[in-house]
DNA sequence: TCTAGCACTCGTGCGGTTTGACTGCTAACG
DNA sequence: CGTTAGCAGTCAAACCGCACGAGTGCTAGA
């Protein structure tokens, strides 16, 4: 592609982006400052419609990008930097110290959906890959423990267990050494292993208890790869169309659709962009990025818009604060 | 107000429910079977629009019902029974085994919203009235601390309590003890004061850090007082208008306004209908209902929809799952 | 007190027209 | 050969006026 037909499309894009409207060439000609007429223009884009960078919603209306048009765009765009008083905010927001993993994610959401003014989701971290550093039993009623894990990172999950038979307190003391000495210091991955090999060494009773307690502690995994979304509040006013905006706040409370949308990506920064993303003809773009800092525990996070959103500043932005929280986790 | 002018009010009420459009006088004809002709009902149509109860949005359309008349039909009429599959689906719900507060509240939110195609929300019961049952502290660095806390009922809140000064293990241990000895067996607003008289008789070391560790379990009370929102979505299919939407998903995402709104209603059931709920001019509706053993730890649920919700039912269906939510949480 | 009938009101939907924002094309130009 | 000025053509959106009909209020009579 030529580069004056390159400054056309991405002054188209930038002007589209902006308003939200279709470009016409004499829009064009006074965005940009190259010397030519609009009649050039014209001709351009006729040339970037056949090659389906562009296209007409009817015949005397400006030009509108298409996906590929904006996948050039992103692709051939840098990332804006971010003023000054936006760096500010974010630093400050994870120098603060946080009580709790779950409100840090939380807030990251809100943080993220506030600076952007798009709806943002951010993914739990898991923990298969933390080192256990506690485990705790205690007894609530005859049939029924709750364990607590605390991972070397801070984390904790707890999970109840309802028991087939009765406990006493003994039994108990001694299960949570057992579980101790199975999990203490190694990783959930590692642990299911170490668990089935233990019960071998114990009296016939608890060995069923201790593998009950066994999948409670997977289990248990799953629920901090949680989703916290912030700002859905943002759609309403992204998209006109009143069922557009019900169908993606369905999106954002089925968990597993934007667990598939987001968590399956490469490390590091992507963007989907309409089609990409799965539903068709959605008018959607998500941009996501991983934190964590390795791949044993790490999240992603992510905000989306509509296809015309301003990815420059959008992507910047999530890259910051997949930073921040990156720092703020290994600290 | 007379037999008949009650009957056509009802009347009125429940076709403007389920049309959601003005209500003719033949309508009204139609849906009852008062003996009267239409005549007759606009006579008396006249009367309730003159006592407030009903109004016209222009002349030559039907009547709406006002705040006042929908007020009147809620306070003058039974909730609805429920089908039996409805019912079988609520009792399977709360039967089944629950592994955490959490998900139960996150869940029950999303069994509301599933029942009534109603946003619902769930509010934490809080745990100050709550006895401690066991107090656990874990060091995850040199200077922080993760503090565990158990309640009789088996709720779990967890503190990250950063220290001014570096810790050793024996310290640590020490001051388990002391948080043991205090919180036990107490609630927590029995073990504020519990807390302030401990540090008298420890080392100096330690009476800063005890205090801190206080400040930090009361602050875990707030955290349980967190909201659930189920059902987000279907706001966007009960507004026609897109800033409605807007309004109302804001609305729930600022935890203090809802709180506010459902928190302070009094024990039992509750309806708010358009100006009651505060935002003027707003065309929502609240109904609301307490669950819990006592008012010690005890929340709200609550649906919200449209001022021309399905009162009767919906009124039945969170009388039904608060009970439910009240059994399983007491059981 | 109720009812039948009729005149009146007013929102809604529909066809036709105008407007103006664009484009594509053509012919001329360097 | 690329660029440009000018002009004809196209089409969505806004506007207008009109007819329709749903629904009421009122009046006169049972």
């Amino acid at each position: 592609m030529d580069d004056r037909k390159a400054a056309v499309l991405s002054a188209l894009v930038d002007e589209h982006i902006r308003t939200g409207h279709p470009v016409s060439s004499r829009a064009i000609l006074e965005a940009t400052k190259l010397g030519v007429s609009s009649a050039t223009i014209r001709n351009d884009l006729a040339v970037l419609e056949a090659e389906g960078y562009v296209s007409q919603p009817h015949t005397s209306a400006g030009r509108v990008p298409t996906e590929k048009g904006f996948r050039h765009y992103v692709d051939n765009t840098d990332p804006a930097r971010l003023r000054a008083g936006t760096r500010e905010r974010i630093n400050a927001f994870f120098q603060s110290f946080h009580h709790e993993l779950r409100s840090l994610l939380k807030q990251t959401s809100e943080l993220l959906t506030d600076i952007t003014a798009y709806p943002a989701v951010v993914i739990g971290p898991g923990l298969v890959g933390e080192e256990v550093h506690g485990v705790h039993l205690v007894q609530l009623g005859s049939h029924v423990l709750l364990m607590v894990l605390v991972t070397e990172a801070g984390q904790v999950t707890q999970e109840l267990v309802r028991l087939p038979a009765a406990i006493d307190e003994a039994q108990v003391a001694r299960l949570e050494d057992a579980l101790v000495e199975a999990l203490v210091g190694r990783t959930l991955a590692d642990a299911k292993e170490a668990l089935e090999q233990a019960p071998r060494e114990m009296p016939a009773g608890d060995a069923g208890i201790v593998s009950t307690l066994a999948d409670a502690a997977l289990k248990s995994e799953s629920d901090t790869r949680e989703l916290y979304v912030g700002g859905a509040s943002a759609l309403a006013g992204l998209w006109e169309d009143i069922s557009k905006v019900h169908f993606i706040l369905e999106l954002l409370e089925r968990n597993s659709s934007v667990m598939q949308l987001v968590d399956n990506q490469q490390e590091g920064t992507s963007v989907l962009i309409g089609p990409e993303v799965g539903a068709d003809e959605l008018d959607l773009a998500v941009v996501s990025t991983s934190y964590g800092v390795d791949v044993r525990s790490s999240g992603r996070l992510a905000v989306l818009g509509p296809m015309r959103m301003n990815y420059r500043r959008t992507i910047r932005v999530v890259e910051e604060v997949g930073d921040g929280l990156t720092d703020s986790l290994s600290s």
